[in-house]
DNA sequence: CTGAAAGCGCTTACAG
DNA sequence: CTGAAAGCGCTTACAG
């Protein structure tokens, strides 16, 4: 009955069911209501299902002229950080019968320089994470994909949707958090990485310790390594006088600095305070435990994948509430979401020492 | 000249430099010479490039009945190890034009439920790695598809290869380690993973340390977390006598093991020492910095996609040396290479004690 | 309610 | 060396 080659085509569910090929197509996409009858519907499901057919997306594709395929770009995939936001993000997708590829962007993103380089082309859209301020110009070279930017500064919009993290009120629940156990002399082990999430980190800093009139913070930059981390609060800690609490940007930095206050014969959190951000699966690893800003990652990547999934009228996606609003973005601003953090209050910060141990210089 | 709408196609193409669309393809695939002269050759190249053709891929897909995608299979993204181990899959598939497609499988592996969940059907091939025992048998389940196992069993061979990395001569590293310090009591928390890689880690620590003429090691089982490597560990710690190391089967572990030690009072490496598996970013986060076995896990990966594109003929791929082999895979058992690993020594392994504490009980 | 046809964009035999 | 045609498998108007 059947020829034992390779995958059965809908046309060899057809035969088996005794209907047309197009049949097959509407039943399958449950679109045969008052199209086809019952009887042969069903007929067309039992064939289905023996032949273990499965459309074939390259056709399907072609025709439609869409491949249930998105684009995630993030800076490295190696950060957990981003691990968790492609769990997410692959999760929804799934859901909704969408792949997501994954493009780790080292530095800059351009077009494929090859002609024949284009697996990348079959995209229905792009969900870009964390970029760099003037990175989202570069990714519209791709053509006119839907974009939905995560982490990101919300103005700059050739996005058609943003979902961010509250990343401000993360810093000022540091800072509140530091004040409440009375540090005055706050540094900053900040990212020396060029993006949103890190300016307003810095920004929200300053301001937060300016508004509770204490002196700027002194600010070491750090490459996102722990190695670099260590190097940039081993400076920090040499200032005169020494602050008493070491605020980074990240995680790793704060396994960074804790790393620069043993080496100076300092503990934490009884000498000097340190707190993280992120909230990966380091900050429990080490000893005292980290003070950090817990990030939902992969509901960040979840609701960046439901907000394409939207733009792109995929029915099912986008339901907020029942209020059925796919597809509806055309003019008005693009929407922007954000996620609630919260700090996670452990063991790397104390008070204050009473009696501040000068460092050894002047 | 052109019509300003969409993506351009072979057929613009081949309007806009005077040609057939037959030649566009030719020349762009590059399989001109002979059948189509220079100068149109040249001709359309220049079209091509000012239009900004880019080939449709689900069209090629279709007509050519592959699609340059291969499946990965791990069982969590949100280890470094894994990520480690994408990142080198996907820089060698995009050097070949081929995309990645990620598939954490968080426990079982099935064809998908329904029908139309086909997006992950558009498959070359699969990569799996560091899968339970009798996983391979499910991944079957996905067609007639080239699989490539990482990690894992080489007997067990449905696979057309195996990249596998020396965990085995990893593990003997360890033990000489240890055994070169004086130690002879050793334990071993072992990962509660059913799978090839973990089964030779905890056979060959025992073999080793057999061969050494001591007592078999303490095994504890953990999950691959922090916080079950602790408790694990800390059960491990209070056996009579103690042992004077603790053989972690992953860094994860060695993390928590560190923690338990430091739970009891007992310093790291002074009091006992700590190895890990894996060498990832955590291992020199921690403090002191573990002893530990590095993976080359993006080799791996990069390898293994290597392996997969020899197995699919694709050109370029697989040369090893020179001699072209690609694609001479049928009949015969099915390759295997074994990457080496190296112990890093750092911090968290020394002698042990002279006079080892008793612990408290008894 | 059912069937036959067109066409998505590409590549590859096949005639000239 | 060049051109016209077939066909990959699907979905969707379009006639009956």
């Amino acid at each position: 009955m059947t020829t034992d080659r390779s995958r059965p085509t809908s046309r060899d569910v057809a035969r088996a069911a005794g209907v047309s090929q197009a049949a097959v197509s509407l039943v399958l996409r449950d679109k045969w209501r008052g199209r086809v009858s019952p009887g042969k519907a069903e007929a067309v499901r039992a064939a289905a299902r023996e032949l273990g057919y499965r459309p074939n997306p390259a056709a399907r594709s072609l025709r439609l002229g869409r491949t249930r395929t998105a684009l995630l770009v993030v800076p490295a995939l190696t950060n957990e950080f981003f691990a968790r936001l492609h769990a997410g993000t692959a999760r929804v997708a799934a859901e909704h019968g969408f792949g997501v590829v994954l493009y780790p962007s080292p530095e800059g993103i351009g077009p494929a320089r090859d002609p024949f380089d284009s697996a990348s082309a079959a995209l229905d859209g792009v969900i870009a994470s964390s970029m760099a301020s003037e990175a989202p110009a570069a990714l519209r070279a791709d053509g006119d994909l839907p974009l939905v930017m995560l982490d990101s500064e919300p103005e700059r919009t050739q996005a058609a949707a943003t979902v961010n993290l509250d990343i401000a009120d993360g810093m000022r629940q540091v800072v509140a958090h530091l004040l409440d156990l009375g540090h005055r002399r706050l540094a900053h082990i900040a990212a020396a990485v060029d993006s949103w999430t890190f300016e307003v980190r810095a920004r929200t800093l300053a301001e937060a310790v300016r508004a509770a009139g204490c002196a700027p913070p002194l600010t070491r930059p750090s490459a996102l390594t722990v190695a670099d981390g260590t190097r940039a609060a081993l400076e920090a800690l040499a200032a005169d006088p020494r602050p008493t609490a070491l605020v980074c940007d990240d995680d790793l930095l704060a396994a960074g600095a804790c790393k620069a206050a043993r080496r100076l014969g300092l503990r934490v959190p009884e000498d000097v305070s340190v707190t993280g951000f992120d909230d990966l699966s380091l900050a429990t690893a080490l000893e005292p435990e980290l003070t950090t800003v817990r990030l939902p990652a992969e509901e960040a990547g979840a609701a960046g994948m439901r907000a394409l999934l939207a733009v792109l009228g995929v029915e099912g996606a986008g339901d907020r509430g029942g209020v059925g609003t796919g597809g509806d973005v055309s003019g008005g601003p693009a929407e922007v979401t954000t996620l609630p953090v919260a700090l996670a209050v452990r063991g790397s910060t104390a008070p204050p020492p009473r009696t501040p141990a000068r460092p050894g210089g002047r």
